[in-house]
DNA sequence: CTATCATGCCTAGGTAAGCTAGGTATCAGC
DNA sequence: GCTGATACCTAGCTTACCTAGGCATGATAG
């Protein structure tokens, strides 16, 4: 996976912010559901995560509260501010159109986003 | 542009290699080759083309030798070696299954790529 | 003749961000 | 008691894009 480094740096933050609009919403949780919902392909490290939620929030993307789990273990949940949903759809259109001109020059066909949220 | 540093980072590789097949050769043509393979989209500027270059000229990625355009001019012209060529579609390979990965979690539909080398 | 622009190469330093490798703590199950 | 899963965190390393400069020649406009 390390080779992913540096492809990650683009796709990092639309994919955590499209994983909380889809429900999940502290830490440990998004983790996981990035790695569900890339079928295993995506794997967002703690040292590479934590610090980019913390970077989001300083942002002004997310809100942050923490809160005790059933099981009673702290865990810091996230939303998105309005502000974060914007960015979450500018940053989804951001990657359609670079990886549209990265396929155009490697010669891969390119398709529509599906309007599915 | 500059909000694509980040995303260009994993394609940047695949792309240098893709246009250096395509035939560009020397560090201004490929910069060129960029911009009008992509339409316009994609811009890498000369500080960033030329380490790259030399990146992957010291990985063994391309081999480099100088000459004299027409005009009288020195440009350094490269060629990719055989492991350079074993590279490119590993990187394309890599990036279509990247790109498929984050496609997924953003809920787009994914292509396959088109054979067309 | 002389600016200016395009061509053509280069790099030092700033900055940002992923990863490694640690740390701390609680709960469940064996 | 021990191990593994859960749950958070950060310091330091490293890599690589960008800014902003540098140098040089040829072509073109004025």
């Amino acid at each position: 996976m390390k080779a992913n480094a540096d492809l990650l740096r683009g796709a990092l933050e639309p994919v955590i912010l499209e994983v909380i609009a889809d429900g999940a919403t502290y830490g440990y949780e998004i983790a996981k559901a990035i790695e569900k919902a890339s079928e295993g392909r995506l794997l967002a490290q703690e040292g590479t995560l934590y610090p980019a939620l913390h970077r989001l929030q300083k942002q002004g993307l997310l809100d942050a509260e923490w809160a005790v789990s059933p099981e009673g273990r702290q865990r810091k949940h996230y939303q998105l501010t309005p502000l974060g949903r914007k960015q979450r759809q500018a940053l989804r259109k951001e990657w359609t159109e670079f990886t549209r001109a990265v396929n155009l020059i490697l010669g891969i066909e390119h398709v529509q986003p599906q309007l599915a949220w």
